[in-house]
DNA sequence: CCTGCACGTGACTTAAAAGCAGACGTATTA
DNA sequence: TAATACGTCTGCTTTTAAGTCACGTGCAGG
């Protein structure tokens, strides 16, 4: 699996875990609607700087976020 | 400081504590030489597949790379 | 002095991300 | 039936990252 998918699959959760729509997190991270979806179904190799935007929308540290067992040494 | 900034400090700080050069840490990257030294300089604002090159050199995973005060909550 | 090594920088091309408008299917609810 | 919400997708333009180059600096050893 490769590194866009584990975040996409790992954006998804927790947006669901706050019950949040695609177009609430894309609004609260700055982004577009769209975008946002093409990043939660792992067809975007986004940078830093979106991805960071996006955690910000989601309100997780980039440690929290990345603190899971899919980021761990293969 | 933003996260360009925070994540070239850790690959620099990684790169010195496993004693390579920015050429070798490149080389075991995958990655151009320059590119290496724009990313460490902060001046790159880089995608996750050029990430996960760079910490596969490293020989660290994502959840460890992350796994720093300079990545907890602000 | 000269050579090789490590690092730093600005500029450039080209691939791809970012951003935007619009549409569709389904499910739910008035 | 109509309206709303949600996710999904396409096509298009603009912006930017990726990748590479030529060059420069400082330093140590021969």
């Amino acid at each position: 699996m490769a590194i866009q998918q584990k975040v996409a699959a790992r954006i998804k959760a927790i947006r669901q875990e706050k019950g949040l729509t695609q177009e609430a997190l894309a609004w609260n991270s700055d982004v577009d609607r769209t975008f946002m979806n093409h990043v939660e179904s792992g067809r975007r190799n986004i940078s830093l700087n979106s991805l960071e935007k996006i955690l910000t929308g989601l309100e997780i540290s980039f440690k929290d976020f990345f603190d899971h067992k899919d980021f761990s040494k293969s």
